[in-house]
DNA sequence: GTGAAAGCGCTAACAA
DNA sequence: TTGTTAGCGCTTTCAC
C-alpha cells in the first residue's frame, strides 16, 4: 500500500487480493480458465490487467518441475556451420512446441561447463552439445540426473551418450584423395588444435587417403596448426607460408571454409589473382558462400540442417533410454579452387 | 530408500540427511564454505558427491530473486551481422561475469513474443532485442516490470526504451550516392518488407540521396520486395529481373550482403562472369566474406561488435534508469563490384 | 465453483 | 558453528 509497494513485481496473491478471490482461483483462470465461473473469471482477468501481472515462470517451474526448453551449446556462434545445425534443431523442436536457447562455448571447456551448468540449473529438458573437449564426464553426470543429452557433431563412442555426427575421417580422406587425384603429392593442411576432435579426425582421414594412394603420409600431408578456426587465422598462416623461403604450397586443405576464405584473401594480398589461382584449395563445411568466393571453393559438405534435426529428434524421442549413434556421410563438392 | 527413490534428483535435504546435518548447513557449504567447520564440511561434501547432488538453480532463483543472465533475441541467427553483434554483447557481458542466452525470432513477431516471455519467466536480468515489429508495447511492459531492456539495431525514439542502432537512412544514402557518383541514375533496390524498420529506412535514405543529387526519387530508385533477406531470395529476384524483357538492371542496391551473394550467383548463372561484371552491386553489412566474393562487394559497414558491446554496456549500467539512444554511423567500403 | 493449505528446493534470519 | 524455520510464487489436492 505504501509507495514502495510498486517496486515489487505483482504476484498471484496480489492479484487474488485485488480480485477478492483465493490464489488457487487465480491459478485456475491462468491454467484452466474453463472451469471457473465467467463472473469471477472476468474479475480476475481485470485484476491481472490492472496490475500488469505476469506469472513467475521460475516459481511455476519449481512447482511443476519441467519445462519445454532445450539448451544448445556450440563451439562458435559465428560459424555458419553451427548456426545451420542450430536451425535444424530449432525446426524439429518447433514441431513439438519446444523452444531452443543457444550458447557458444568458444571452444573453451570452462565456458562450456558454465553454460551446461546454467542450462541444467534452469531446468532444461535436454541438452544438445558440441563438446569442446573429449572429456564427457560432466555430460554423463548431467544425463545421470535425468536431463536428456545428445552429442552434436561428435561421435559418443561407447560413452553411453547418444550422438549425431558426420564421419570426419571420411571427410578428410575425401579432400585428400581429391587433391591427390589432381596430381598433388604434397599438401599442407591448415588445421586446428587436436583437442578439437573434428580437426584430429580430418587429419587422420587425410593421412589415410595418402597411404591408400601409396604415398608416405608423413611426407604427403604437412600439418600447420592454427590457433583459431576463422578467416583471420587463415590469413595469418597463409601469409607466413607465402613469405617463407619455399613460397606458398601448391595444395592446401583447410579444416573449414572460414579458414579457406582467409587463405584466399592472403594469397590475393601477396600475389593477386594469379597467385590465388595457382594454388589448389579445398575447404570444409561448404558454407553458403563457398560457391561465391573469388575462386569458388571446393569443399566437403556436411548435412548440417539434417544433423540438427536428427539430434533434436533423438532428444525428443520417447523415454526409451535407447542410446543411439547416428553418423552421416560427408560429400565432396568440387569447384574451381581445386579443379584446374 | 526404496528402489524408486533413485528416480528423483537429490535435494539439499537428502544430502543433509545423509551427512547428518541440517539443510542450512548444506546450504552454507554451498555458498559460504569458509564459515563451516572443516570436519562437517568434509562430511557434507562427501554426501554431495555420493548423491551426485546438483543444486536446483530454479529453487535458488526463486528464493534469491535474481540471476546474471541476459537474453538476446535477434532476427536471424544465420545472418553473420547478428552473430557478430551477439559476440560484442557476449564480450561485454563476460567482463561482468554475466552470461548470454540467444534466441532467433526469425522475423516473426509471434516467435519474438514467445521468446521474450520465456526469457522473462526465466528471470533474466535484462533483454537485448532486435525488434521484429515496430510495436514496442510488450517490451515496454517488460521494462515496466523491472527487467532492463535495450533495443538493438533499432532506434527507440521517444518510446522510453534505450537503444543502440546504426543510422540506416545514412547507410542507404551512402550506398545510393555512391552509385550515383558512378553515373547510375536508375538503381534497383532489393529490399525486404517495410515492416522491418531497417529496410524501410535504407530505402528512405536512398531516395533522399537521389533527391539530393537532383534526381526524381520515384524514377531513380526502383524497389523490388524480397520475401526473405537471404541469398535464396536474392537469387530468385535476380533471376526474375534478368529474365524480364529489359534484362538485368545496371545497378543494384541490396539490403544486405547475403542478398548480394545471391545476386552474384544468379547473374553468373545467367550470363557468367561477363554479366556479373557488367552490373554494379552494393551490399549492406560488410560481412566477413564480402571482400572474398567472385567480385569483391562494395558494402555499407556497420560497427557490429561495437554495437553489441555498447548495448550490453547500457544494459549493465548502474540503475540510473537513464534512457539513452546510441546511434552509430555506417561507413561505405568500396570494392570492385561497383568500382569499374 | 471456490477456498485453504501443503509443499516444490532453496536461502537467510535467528536461536541455540 | 550448527539447527530451525519462514517464506520466494506457484500448482494442486481436498474440503466446503
Amino acid at each position: 500500500m505504501t509507495t514502495e509497494a510498486r517496486r515489487r513485481r505483482a504476484s498471484i496473491s496480489d492479484v487474488a487480493r485485488l480480485a477478492g478471490v483465493a490464489v488457487g482461483t487465480v491459478s485456475n483462470v491462468l491454467n484452466r480458465p474453463e472451469i471457473v465461473a465467467p463472473a469471477t473469471r472476468a474479475r480476475v482477468e481485470a485484476a491481472i490487467k490492472e496490475m500488469s501481472f505476469v506469472p513467475n515462470g521460475v516459481a511455476r517451474q519449481l512447482r511443476v518441475g519441467t519445462i519445454t526448453t532445450v539448451g544448445v551449446v556450440v563451439l562458435d556462434i559465428r560459424n555458419p556451420f553451427f548456426t545451420d545445425v542450430a536451425r535444424g534443431v530449432e525446426d524439429r523442436l518447433a514441431l513439438a512446441d519446444y523452444t531452443l536457447m543457444l550458447a557458444s562455448s568458444d571452444d573453451d571447456p570452462a565456458r562450456e561447463r558454465k553454460y551446461l551448468q546454467l542450462f541444467e540449473q534452469h531446468g532444461v529438458v535436454g541438452l544438445l552439445v558440441v563438446p569442446s573437449s573429449p572429456d564427457l564426464d560432466q555430460l554423463l553426470e548431467i544425463q545421470g540426473r535425468g536431463v536428456r543429452v545428445v552429442l552434436l557433431d561428435a561421435p559418443a563412442g561407447g560413452s553411453g551418450l547418444s550422438s549425431v555426427s558426420v564421419d570426419d575421417e571420411a571427410g578428410g580422406a575425401l579432400a585428400m584423395a581429391h587433391l591427390i587425384g589432381r596430381g598433388h603429392t604434397q599438401v599442407v593442411m591448415l588445421n586446428g588444435s587436436h583437442d578439437i576432435r573434428q580437426c584430429a579426425a580430418r587429419l587422420v582421414g587425410a593421412r589415410r587417403a595418402a597411404a591408400a594412394a601409396g604415398l608416405d603420409p608423413d611426407d604427403a600431408v604437412h600439418e600447420v596448426r592454427l590457433r583459431a578456426l576463422d578467416s583471420a587465422s587463415g590469413i595469418e598462416a597463409t601469409l607466413a607460408l607465402t613469405d617463407a623461403p619455399g613460397g606458398p604450397p601448391p595444395a592446401l586443405f583447410c579444416v573449414n571454409d572460414l579458414v579457406a576464405v582467409g587463405v584466399q584473401r592472403a594469397l590475393r594480398l601477396r600475389g593477386g589473382t594469379a597467385l590465388l589461382e595457382s594454388v589448389a584449395i579445398v575447404g570444409y563445411d561448404d558454407i553458403d558462400i563457398a560457391s561465391e568466393l573469388a575462386v569458388p571453393l571446393t569443399s566437403v559438405r556436411q548435412p548440417t540442417h539434417e544433423m540438427g534435426y536428427r539430434a533434436a529428434d533423438l532428444l525428443l524421442a520417447p523415454d526409451s533410454a535407447e542410446i543411439e549413434q547416428v553418423v552421416f556421410a560427408p560429400e565432396l563438392v568440387v569447384r574451381a579452387s581445386s579443379a584446374r
